[in-house]
DNA sequence: TTGTGTGCAAAGATTTTGCAGAAAT
DNA sequence: ATTTCTGCAAAATCTTTGCACACAA
């Protein structure tokens, strides 16, 4: 029941996640992976994936589509999901994470934290 | 190409999720609607709640638990999810729709909405 | 009558898991 | 030596779909 020991599999996972602003899928993730370590396994992918998000070094999104995203950027900051293409973007935008004082007025239970997902067309799509 | 019909099957789905704040999967209504009809399936529970999905007369709320929900409460709000039993609860909250315009200042694309889900604790679990 | 909806079952897509061997400590 | 990690394959979930018949307009 110790800790977690060093893998390159996870080390890889977590190097390509910080490479990128994409916010990779699993199979995303795998096909890139593959390209170094070209025997690992999709099991392998999702093991590592859910340490890494259980460690705190990366978020899952679930914006939508079906399939969960990665993203190892861990500072507060929100999305915006283009409904064309699907891309999904970093918001660059003043901090309000007063909108959990706001929604705890009337609310009896404890607010920890928010996810928004801002939705319309990107620059792209436009 | 014409229009949809009526289906007794999708009104007891829509009556259903109205009469509800619990935000009901596919199977949770699936298994609800099947107390009035006995021999309905669950394609076609799917079926109609895409549908009515498309229609704008239900939401569907992809909350992290991979499951989708779905939501007759149309109107905008918020929800809040709580990390330890995994409820959806309705917000009662001042609307901050401004934020729409502070997320677009920095941005290129075009913002038509957004979603936010609050997570923390539930009065049930506190 | 004509198209849409349904039940059923099969298929699709995504994610998890059991196991034996490999790697890390 | 001991525990964790991996690849592989199978299984578990969740959702969609093809088809023949039923129902609505």
């Amino acid at each position: 029941m110790a800790g977690l020991k060093y893998s390159r599999q996870r080390e890889a996972v977590l190097t390509y996640l910080r490479s990128t602003k994409s916010h990779p899928t699993a199979e995303n993730v795998y096909l890139k992976i593959r390209e170094e370590f070209p025997r690992i396994s999709l099991g392998t992918v999702y093991r590592n994936l859910n340490l890494l998000a259980e460690q705190g070094e990366i978020l899952r999104l679930s914006c939508g589509d079906g399939v969960e995203h990665f993203d190892a950027m861990v500072e507060p900051h929100n999305h915006f999901i283009c409904r064309n293409c699907g891309a999904i973007i970093d918001l660059e935008m003043a901090s309000i994470d007063s909108i959990d004082q706001v929604a705890d007025e009337n609310f009896s239970g404890k607010i920890e934290g928010h996810e928004i997902y801002f939705y319309g067309i990107c620059n792209n799509c436009l």
